[in-house]
DNA sequence: TTTAATTACGAAATCGTTTTCGTACTCTTC
DNA sequence: GAAGAGTACGAAAACGATTTCGTAATTAAA
């Protein structure tokens, strides 16, 4: 009595266990009468199928997982929402996995990821762009997976990200029309695509308006938040003149902000900053931020149904298709931190 | 050769099955030649067990799931972090269901989660108090849960929460003497233990600060995003003299700022707010929002903490103790929002 | 009326592990 | 040198579902 299965069942109703299966299955070899039957005492008795015989049997887990750099971070929690609702809809389940934006972490869960565990991944990268070895590992075990914002162009999977490059270069051009005579980009890592897609965008913009060199800064703050706290106040002292800040992540924009407060910068009279962010507070800052808002929630959403896509081809023929690439497009919030 | 199994390490090494098994387990019947032979091969034929043949047998799933009211939250976001911080340490995957706070979805989720694909629960209540069925359900089952945050005291399972109570008195007494004349609490609902015993603070400091009734004001926003907005705008006009706010949580006291910054409400001028609340940019906001910060991370921790040891003590005579119920501290931060 | 097809079910193999037993074999010990 | 203890392994039975294959009984076709 402790636990129903599917044999104890089949002993209740006088009918063998393959007949119970195929009745739960609502087989065309059962009849009406056998399957209403079945159906009746299963739910009677509250009876649900193992999912670990099942799925070791059928050779299929009901499970994706979600590998992320972080998750207290306003983008991925929307992505995961947005994830989170397909995968509802289609009755999977959803593990969620950190790499805390360690490359090495990011492998090793990849790797045990291995072993059928779940039907497909969704990825935003922590890798750098030469450790590949374990995506073609999944390639090669045949086991779907999608990049999200963070993705590696190097391997053939497919991707959903947002118009970095044409946003960065709108925001640049927006931070030059704002009077800024000087320009930062900060950035977490000259390894990731979304972040440096971005920095493309920037130095296009600053191209393209003859911005001379010697006013354009790279400010790699990189993942650790100590470290990027110093490295972010270090870089603002001295203060250029008429300063324009893009900051690649909402993360190091409220640093700099914090660093602002500390040091007695005024935005955006003596800084101009915009930011990528989904912050929900950006409009109430001191002084609002000004952002470049992607559609994390459309994200998560996309990349979950190409996921579901991938998985349901599994193993048929795939037609001759260019790799699905979604570009969603972010949108401009201009706020009081870049006011002239 | 598409996937390796313990039958082919077998075959290959020729041994038998069991042996194999036992010693990739280490068991202390097999002499380390072996064992070292067996790991040598496991390790070079990238070697991983099938996870769900393991867990069948074992009947164990080496899973948790977490189960929260919504995800793009920080203090949701931050509990997840503390829970994964320990799942990660010891082996265990975690899975992410959302209510969305919807009472009959947890439900549903819950009873998803009897068949054994979890060896436990964490779960932050969506639940009204007078729905206990599917607790009841997973105590019947014998699978462990914990209750963080929003626990349901109805239930005997473990919980880790934070003083709410004491918290709410302390900043009802800082908005009195902050010389506020109303006061307003604003609440999801009144079904959520945490919300309430916020509310018994708040209505116990203004009981002993012989507060005029006609002062009090309790604000149901509700879950429902355009829904709460209005109901906060609504009474906020007119707006009593002097108006102290203590918002149960973050979510509505950003609703707040908004309202405020839409119809010129000047905050801490017209109206003072301290609210429950995670932001990492409370300090940032225009004004410096006052909170009460709950020690999100180690709540995660703790819950995590407290469902593997029951996981742990499953089946074994269990001391009779009492029921672990770990309360852990807010911390006041008194900012711009509340000043005099 | 005989044969073929269809219907409705059951027996048993299978998925890949883990675990219980059984058993050769070696080594002590008196 | 016989009995007992220990060592190192293998055969086979689980775990609980799904699926293949076989087969009685009924119906339809010739």
């Amino acid at each position: 009595m402790e636990n129903m299965n599917i044999k104890k069942l089949a002993k209740e109703l006088n009918l063998s266990v393959s007949t119970v299966s195929k009745a739960l299955h609502d087989s065309y070899e059962i009849k009406a009468e056998t399957k209403e039957k079945v159906l009746a005492l299963a739910k009677q008795l509250n009876y649900q199928p193992n999912p670990f015989a099942s799925s070791l049997r059928r050779n299929s887990s009901k499970t994706i997982a979600v590998v992320i750099p972080e998750i207290a971070h306003n983008f991925f929690s929307l992505v995961i929402n947005g994830i989170e609702s397909i995968a509802e809809e289609l009755k999977y389940h959803v593990l969620i996995y950190i790499t805390h934006e360690i490359p090495e972490k990011e492998e090793q869960i990849i790797r045990h990821l291995l072993n059928g565990r779940v039907d497909g991944i969704l990825i935003s990268s922590s890798g750098t762009t030469n450790n590949n070895a374990h995506y073609h590992e999944l390639i090669q075990k045949g086991i779907p997976f999608v990049f999200f914002d963070r993705a590696n162009f190097d391997i053939d999977a497919p991707r959903v990200t947002t118009d970095d490059y044409q946003a960065g270069f709108q925001a640049t051009e927006h931070l030059i029309k704002s009077q800024c005579k000087h320009f930062a980009f900060l950035s977490l890592s000259n390894q990731m695509s979304a972040i440096n897609h971005r920095k493309d965008g920037f130095l296009a913009a600053l191209n393209q308006y003859q911005i001379k060199p010697s006013h354009v800064h790279i400010i790699e703050a990189g993942t650790d938040e100590t470290l990027s706290f110093q490295i972010i106040r270090d870089s603002l002292q001295p203060l250029p003149e008429s300063m324009g800040i893009f900051s690649s992540v909402e993360k190091l924009a409220i640093q700099t902000y914090h660093i602002c407060k500390e040091i007695n910068i005024r935005i955006p009279k003596q800084l101009k900053i915009i930011s990528f962010s989904n912050l929900p507070t950006a409009a109430l800052l001191n002084p609002a931020l000004s952002t470049l808002t992607q559609p994390a929630f459309s994200i998560g959403k996309e990349a979950a149904l190409l996921l579901f896509q991938s998985i349901k081809n599994k193993g048929k023929i795939q037609p001759i298709t260019t790799l699905p690439n979604v570009v969603l497009k972010s949108t401009i919030f201009i706020r009081e931190s870049t006011k002239i």
